[in-house]
DNA sequence: TTGTACGCGTTATCAT
DNA sequence: ATGATAACGCGTACAA
């Protein structure tokens, strides 16, 4: 076993096994054109030598090898890495391997970060974000490379848009809890300035104006953890004239902050106070009180965005659902589908 | 805007400019030695084709991009986003690309992984997981790439080790638990044969047994969620004889688990029974009580991590610390440093 | 300062 | 069934 070798190529196993470098790529593509004598003493040389093919190669060669980019602005927003795996599933099924670009919230990075997805020329780049710059734009329009929104719909979709109506299910929420007998429904969200949370707003502004309502929106900054904002936030309602007695949430990791402050001020959910979120992240069903909220499809979400880059995975029969969801748990009363 | 154009290349800025690919190339990687009316002239060519050079070919021609890649059973633990964070700073830094490969707990998907990494040939390959199969070892011992394992210290190492003792940090903490008075402490863990959790029980036996104590060890099944786990281990917990006045948790989410279930069963904690848990994620410092834990430096080993393998990445001064801590909160008292 | 020519490791095409 | 040869797009000695 020489040390240094740089790199074990094509060319070593060929020479080891007997034969050319074609023969051994055959090996790998279409094996059956490969006599069953020969295929063994391939097959023993790349064991000898632990040879394992260079994708990078065989992406510039062919177009062998398939490669999916990510693009978000964090992993540490819940729902990202369970986009994230759903993605990751497909791309498995496809033989693709996984890029992931973060660009911080910071909206310079993300033009860096676009444009490193597309240096690798992927088969697809999946967009987790809010808004994208006129220079990426062009990038990716001139990049020819699928480009899938997969979180928040798009006012002007750069490619394809598999993202959630954010305003839509805010209102059809906001609806439901009308339609619970609540009376003064308010708002909670932080002043982030992303679009989904905007969305969101809007949608609770059409369900409150379509019955007649004076929306009630209580914001606060963003330099707290989503925990804290949320208890903030609870306070600042209940300090409010006149005090809801239905408080939603622009995020479930608001409301569970809320939810620890009300535990916290002895006060009783949903009795004195209904709280809902939106999201359905894994720690609101756990919560006492159980958490009320919208549950998203983002697995699905995730795998659909995939599949529209890699036509080739296989998909699944039937075409499988991804669909949201209004979960009625303990903390607040839902009327049932308008 | 020709549109079925296969790619945009280094030539075609060239002609465009009116100069060879060379200098192009220049360009790029020493401005300096172009004269500024050139410069001028291609970046105007650039421009206008929206040319992003190819990272691919790049790759295979000199070694000009770097590319990372990480391997982890999961996105869904929650320790394993922070860490990747951590990586993917140092990575923007180096510019360098991130690879991302789940293995789903599965062994042999992990082997799958593992030579896919290795054949794209990155400047390093970065392990958060447990046990490493022979066969991998093979390959990656072949690969000649650095291969860090971040997460848990292993007793065999493939490459470097930047890992925790996780027999040490438990042990710790059982001490300290020890040291605070309580009696009967038990240790609860879901079955799910992990190395760092056989790790984290073995510390804490060490501890007990050190002080004359035995061991009492509650284990479930690995079907539920950990919340559910949690709260399962906590209602065995209270059925034993003698029934533990602490309970120390393999894991944080086990222990937030028990902390709910004790709230629905009316029990306080710590008062009737104290809880301890192992990670300290986000929901540990918010749930009420809040709660003790073993806070572990996850961005930070993942930036360690990165910075072996992306040794032109600009080094922090001075070097930052990487170390764990004991973090008392509401739900346990701990007894001062031994 | 700029250009020529070859190599990186693989695949596709066309022969044999 | 196997081989020879030419790409793929870029980087780098070396030459001009």
């Amino acid at each position: 076993m020489k040390s240094q070798r740089p790199q074990i190529t094509l060319d070593d196993v060929a020479t080891r096994a007997g034969v050319t470098t074609m023969t051994i790529s055959r090996y790998f593509r279409t094996p059956e054109k490969v006599s069953p004598a020969t295929r063994d003493k391939i097959a023993a040389a790349i064991d000898q030598l632990g040879y394992v093919a260079d994708s990078t190669a065989a992406r510039l060669a062919g177009k062998t090898r398939s490669l999916l980019a990510v693009i978000t602005p964090s992993l540490a927003l819940p729902y990202v890495p369970e986009i994230i795996e759903g993605v990751s599933e497909v791309a498995d099924r496809a033989d693709a391997a996984l890029m992931l670009h973060e660009t911080r919230f910071d909206l310079t990075l993300q033009e860096q970060r676009i444009e490193a997805a597309i240096s690798w020329r992927p088969d697809g780049i999946i967009f987790i974000g809010d808004t994208i710059s006129d220079r990426s734009r062009r990038q990716i329009a001139a990049a020819q490379i699928p480009f899938v929104e997969a979180w928040a719909q798009s006012d002007h979709p750069v490619g394809i848009d598999v993202g959630l109506s954010h305003s839509d299910l805010a209102r059809d929420m906001t609806l439901r809890l009308i339609g619970a007998g609540y009376k003064t429904i308010g708002f909670a969200v932080r002043r982030m300035g992303y679009r989904v949370e905007a969305e969101r707003l809007k949608g609770y502004q059409q369900a409150m104006t379509a019955h007649g309502r004076a929306p009630q929106v209580f914001e606060c900054g963003d330099q707290a953890t989503s925990f804290q904002s949320g208890a903030q936030l609870l306070t600042m309602a209940r300090a409010a004239t006149p005090a809801p007695d239905a408080l939603f949430f622009a995020g479930d990791l608001l409301a569970a902050g809320a939810l620890f402050e009300a535990q916290r001020q002895g006060l009783r959910v949903p009795q004195d106070i209904a709280i809902c979120g939106f999201g359905d992240y894994p720690i609101s069903r756990e919560i006492v009180p159980s958490l009320t909220t919208v549950a998203l499809p983002t697995r699905a979400l995730g795998r659909r965005a995939a599949h529209l880059c890699l036509p080739q995975a296989p998909q699944p029969s039937p075409p499988e659902p991804c669909t949201s969801s209004f979960v009625e748990r303990q903390s607040a009363r839902l009327a049932p589908v308008p």
